[in-house]
Formats: structure tokens, C-alpha cells, sequence
DNA sequence: ATCCTAGCTTGGACTTTGTCTAAGTCAACA
DNA sequence: TGTTGACTTAGACAAAGTCCAAGCTAGGAT
């Protein structure tokens, strides 16, 4: 069993054999699916697995901090299992591929006070864009 | 006529009230707007103005840089009429208000040689997240 | 081992956001 | 003032996601 699925029980999660599978796709090479790709792999393996399931599942994945939710400028939410390590995204405006990439320096401490507006910052997103060697 | 208005029409715009009503919204006070919410303003000025020509409108406006795309992780995009000013987003997680920011440093610089996998990188966009001094 | 039940899953209807098309309209130039 | 190609329209369509009532089941209780 994966370290997520193992990390989901700890939380008190009923383990299904949908959400196994949910993880298993999440956890296995293809990164940074969309709910429908993540759903037509999980068919292929638990055909009678449903779309609200998946959506879910990984909705609750998500607010668990297993997983990150990228929003790129497409229509599609994207879902990153690797949410556990800080990491950004470099994005490729030609074919929308997407890869994990780790910039230098704070970004919060980047935000002068006087340019917080009173909020308390939380996190912050950066998001690369640029076009791939295959597209370039 | 606003300063938008001016520069499209430069640009070889034939100058319709359509677009001069969705200028117009952009140009005003609100911010930040669906495009749903730029069709709400723009039907109480110009009752038989359409969806179709709203999303036309703002998409061309887009295309020309004169109106950033903002992706928040809620459904709709918003429409930033700020586009000429490099900035960057703060968003309240909990009432989904947006200020514009202005954080220091190079962000492209920020991206080691060797984090960029053979991309030619165009740009980088922040969002920083938080909570405004109402809900926190 | 089996029962119970809260929590999970399902299919399908529904909503939201956005795109497309064919037919009609009109801004701007001649 | 007429012409014309760009613009607009209503409505159908599509994509992505949410919601719901009914049925199922994992895992603790017995």
C-alpha cells in the first residue's frame, strides 16, 4: 500500500476500494491529472467507479493537504499528489505541459508590509510560463 | 471616452456601443469582475447586449493586453483592467476579495538554469494567499 | 462470525461557465 | 448615402463540477 493511502487511514478514512484506486492513480508516474483523467484511469482498473467519487475524493484529498489543486489558465483543475514538498509550476503555453520547479528566495517575505493590506498571508503560488523545447 | 477606449480604437477597432458599455465596466471602479458580473453591469446600461458578446469582447481585449486573465481557484476568471502595470494577486480565502500587490525581486531570475528544463521562460504570476482584516 | 450503522458510493439531474453558429445589423469608408 | 465586412444576437451546445436520494459496505460492536 502507498505511503498516501497509509497517511489517509491514519486520518480515520474508511478505506474503499475506490479511494484505493483514486490514490493509487494519483501516486503512480502520471502527475498532475485532471479529475477526468484521473477517473478514465481509475475505470480501467474499478469499472464501475463514478465521477462524483472521484471528484469527491479528491476533494477531500485536497482539504487533507495530500494533494494540490493547480488551477492553470485551461478549463480543468489539475491534481498534484506531490503536495507535501514546497515546489511551483512551470508551465508550457504551447502544449500545456507542466513540470514541478523549485524557485530561489521567500516569496512571502518578498510582499512589503505596506503592500499586505491588513491580510495575514498564508501561502503563495507562483506559476511559470513558458514554451517547452518540443514547442519552441 | 476612457483612455482604453482611445488606445483599442487605435488599434483598428471598429467602435460599437457594445464595446464601448464592456470598456466602460472594466474601466470603472469595480475590479476584478466574472465576466458574468462585467454582463450584469454592461446589460443595465445597454439592455440587449449579449453573453456572447461580453466573452468576445473581453477575449479580444485579453488578446491585445489590454485586460489581464485572472485565475483564481474559483470557477470563473476575472478580468483585471490593470494589465499595463506589472502586479501581481492577493486573494482573501475567505471572501475571495482581490487586491492588486506588488512583491520585490526578479521572479523570473528566481528560477535557477538548471530548474528550467530547456523552457524559454515568457513570465511568472503570484498569487498570494490569505485572509483580509474582515475575516480573520 | 455476524450484525449494525454511519459513512461512502452511485447514476443521473442540475448548475455554472464558456463556446459556437447562422442569420441579421451597423460603423466606417468610399 | 450606399456598401460591405466586421460585429452582434439568441439559443443550442459543451465542458467541468455539484447535488441528491437511494442503495451499499467497512469496520466497530456484539
Amino acid at each position: 500500500m502507498s505511503d498516501l493511502l497509509e497517511r489517509l487511514r491514519g486520518r480515520g478514512w474508511r478505506l474503499t476500494s475506490q479511494r484505493r484506486v483514486v490514490a493509487e492513480v494519483l501516486d503512480g508516474e502520471h502527475v498532475h491529472l485532471t479529475a477526468d483523467e484521473v477517473h478514465a484511469r481509475a475505470v480501467s482498473v474499478l469499472p464501475e467507479i463514478s465521477r462524483a467519487t472521484v471528484y469527491n475524493t479528491l476533494g477531500e484529498m485536497v482539504s487533507l493537504g495530500e494533494v494540490m489543486e493547480v488551477a492553470t489558465d485551461g478549463r480543468a483543475k489539475r491534481y498534484d499528489p506531490n503536495a507535501r514538498h514546497a515546489h511551483q509550476h512551470l508551465i508550457c503555453s504551447g502544449c500545456g505541459s507542466i513540470r514541478d520547479v523549485h524557485p530561489q528566495g521567500d516569496l512571502i517575505a518578498a510582499l512589503p508590509a505596506g503592500e499586505r493590506f491588513g491580510f495575514v498571508i498564508s501561502g503563495a503560488e507562483v506559476t511559470y510560463r513558458g514554451l517547452c523545447p518540443d514547442c519552441s
